[in-house]
DNA sequence: TTTTGACCAACATGTATAAAAAGTCAAAAA
DNA sequence: TTTTTGACTTTTTATACATGTTGGTCAAAA
């Protein structure tokens, strides 16, 4: 499978762009000197730029899912699993930050509806890592039981609005420094601290 | 003070403009026109555009904060309390919904900084009556002590997030429905109930 | 003291044009 | 036959300029 290994080689060379410029200032015939070769060469193995985006994209989500149920497995306590998401996250946002922003001011050659559904999909498949580690937590006890997906998708919206409240507080100078990251980590691990520890006792309704 | 009256009288007309078409699609002929005055006679009573859209938001924020502490004065749980923020809240925006978009997407003509400053002083009073509240809840044994300024900055994260998070998913489709404000006050309601409940026990730190 | 019509300047908007990038294809190279 | 390419076309984005709208001013009237 000579061809797999050129457009996993093309794939790498797109995300390298991507990452440090984002993909709207990303051109194909970039990509396509990065490694060498034409940029007619490029549409051989994919049929546009839309396409090359999506497959970059599917391959990181790939790599995330992996790293969260390594985490699900290794983790004894609820804390421990969801500050470990948190830092899988991180870590993405740090490295892949421009790629992430862009894809929400897609230029319009790229398939706006297609990125929006892969946009969705990561997010169904964060939520049932998050969904598995809190039935997992319930079953040995450690929280009580609750309505697992509804408090999962709560959970996950809260998550997704503390990041997106502190970066709105900044964007308006343009420049995200990469400190941000580090200020929403500690921001959700807080609040997740206090969440959970409200998910550890039956709730209460005067 | 006829004076005072008058200013009084077009602020409410601007609120009207402001609250069905935005602060930008406004002109200061159209709120001249509805009070049967002149144009030139606006700058008589305001030196510019900008400072009759502070007046106007100072006016509402004078009026959002009594509802507040009135609130805070008859709740006698916390969830009640913060219920009761939530739909102040809820109704304000279901109000003046363009009104508060369009702060974000502030014309040339406005003055942007000042804005941002009554934006800021506005958060700054909502997380003071938070404040309060929570430590009205510690005061009655109904919460557990904890450091109230940083959780009350935290929760005040949280219920922004979820109401952009809330917002943005539907952004795309430019009409903002009314619906959205309902949903938005339920995902906040869950999310506070077990926050809060989180907030009447001591922490468990494995 | 309050109000106004006529006026100006700044800004937003629309359009036409040029530059850049996406995407195609017949032919060459492997 | 599979892969690669340079030259070409089409689409998108950026620039410049003209035009209309709107914020803001002022001398004069009420």
């Amino acid at each position: 499978m000579d061809i797999e290994i050129k457009r996993q080689h093309i794939i790498e060379a797109a995300l390298r762009r991507f990452s440090h410029f984002g993909i709207n200032k990303t051109t194909m015939n970039e990509i396509a000197e990065d490694i060498s070769v034409s940029k007619a060469n490029l549409y051989y193995y994919f049929p546009d730029k839309s396409s090359l985006v999506v497959e970059v994209i599917k391959h990181l989500i790939e790599e995330g899912m992996a790293a969260y149920h390594h985490i699900i497995e290794e983790s004894a306590h609820i804390m421990d699993t969801l500050v470990g998401f948190l830092k899988i996250k991180k870590d993405f946002f740090e490295k892949h930050y421009l790629l992430h922003v862009t894809m929400g001011y897609a230029d319009s050659n790229l398939n706006i509806d297609e990125l929006n559904a892969l946009g969705r999909h990561a997010e169904t498949k964060e939520l049932a890592a998050i969904d598995l580690a809190f039935t997992k937590a319930i079953g040995t006890r450690e929280l009580v039981t609750f309505d697992v997906e509804k408090t999962s998708q709560i959970y996950f919206t809260i998550l997704k609005g503390i990041s997106m409240v502190s970066i709105a507080k900044v964007t308006n100078k343009d420049i995200p420094e990469i400190s941000i990251f580090s200020e929403i980590f500690e921001k959700q691990k807080i609040a997740s601290a206090i969440f959970v520890n409200g998910l550890r006792y039956k709730m209460i309704t005067n």
